[in-house]
DNA sequence: CTTATTGATACTATATTAGTATCATTTAGA
DNA sequence: TCTAAATGATACTAATATAGTATCAATAAG
């Protein structure tokens, strides 16, 4: 099963990186070249990601000569909920039974409701781990 | 975000469906034909995923005419969570990291043992919403 | 025996995920 | 001012997973 997928993943990591830098060495902007020498991901498909992280106001970029990517958002103030809706949307466990095409003659299914419990609980601890820790 | 795929989707209605009519009128057998009018599900995919169903001794399979499919462990015994693992393999938020290829490097990865622990409580309360009480 | 059923398997279509290629734009600094 | 190093944007390709169809074999009730 997929939870996670790439684009998360990297983004995770990428900011997990860069928030362990900036607390123990001050350092704050890095470019795509830096990260993927660290953690051996792929070039363009992280530059995506990260292009991705700005256009959501967590990562801040600088075009040109020294340019790079900061943190916008304290690393602190960044959940892994946050990362996961921007590249896979919100999370929804109940794909399932919320468009109508797959389910269209339950309104009021009890899977669905069960399982929408359980999405919350999980939205609600992934909204309470935060890259910061992660780095620590 | 795909959580439960659409094997596991039909599985889990086909079952709610037996499991409401074996309560309600007692009735056990049930032939593909007749859960496919009911939930409108596509015959041959359905006809498979029941097929496995019985492969792992979750319902018995009646072959010939008049035959079909039935229980053969009680309702209240088969969680979302089993199901779920007949489909889509173990329930497994980490996939990310637990493969050497995409995280070589950390073995005691922090992210890690947190997606872990949510993990666990996600499993729990699959294993506690069974086909019985999703009948209901 | 015939027919309605499941068993098994190969095939196809579609969508998603992962990644590459390429060129445009920007800007620091020689 | 020019160049090189960086991000921005976008189109393309490859791999994988998901969702389904098609078909024939085996079985067993009546």
């Amino acid at each position: 099963m997929r939870f996670i997928t790439r684009d998360t993943d990297y983004a995770l990591r990428a900011m997990v990186l860069m928030a362990r830098a900036l607390r123990q060495e001050g350092r704050k902007v890095f470019t795509v070249e830096e990260i993927v020498l660290e953690e051996k991901l792929p070039k363009v498909f992280l530059r995506r990601i990260l292009q991705k992280l700005a256009e959501k106001n967590m990562l801040l970029s600088y075009k040109g000569k020294s340019g790079g990517f900061s943190f916008l958002v304290k690393p602190a103030r960044i959940s892994i909920a946050n990362v996961i809706r921007v590249f896979q949307g919100e999370i929804e466990l109940t794909n399932c039974l919320l468009k109508g095409k797959i389910c269209p003659n339950r309104p009021e299914c009890k899977i669905r409701k069960k399982i929408k419990a359980l999405n919350s609980r999980v939205v609600k601890d992934l909204e309470n781990i935060n890259i910061e820790e992660l780095s620590e």
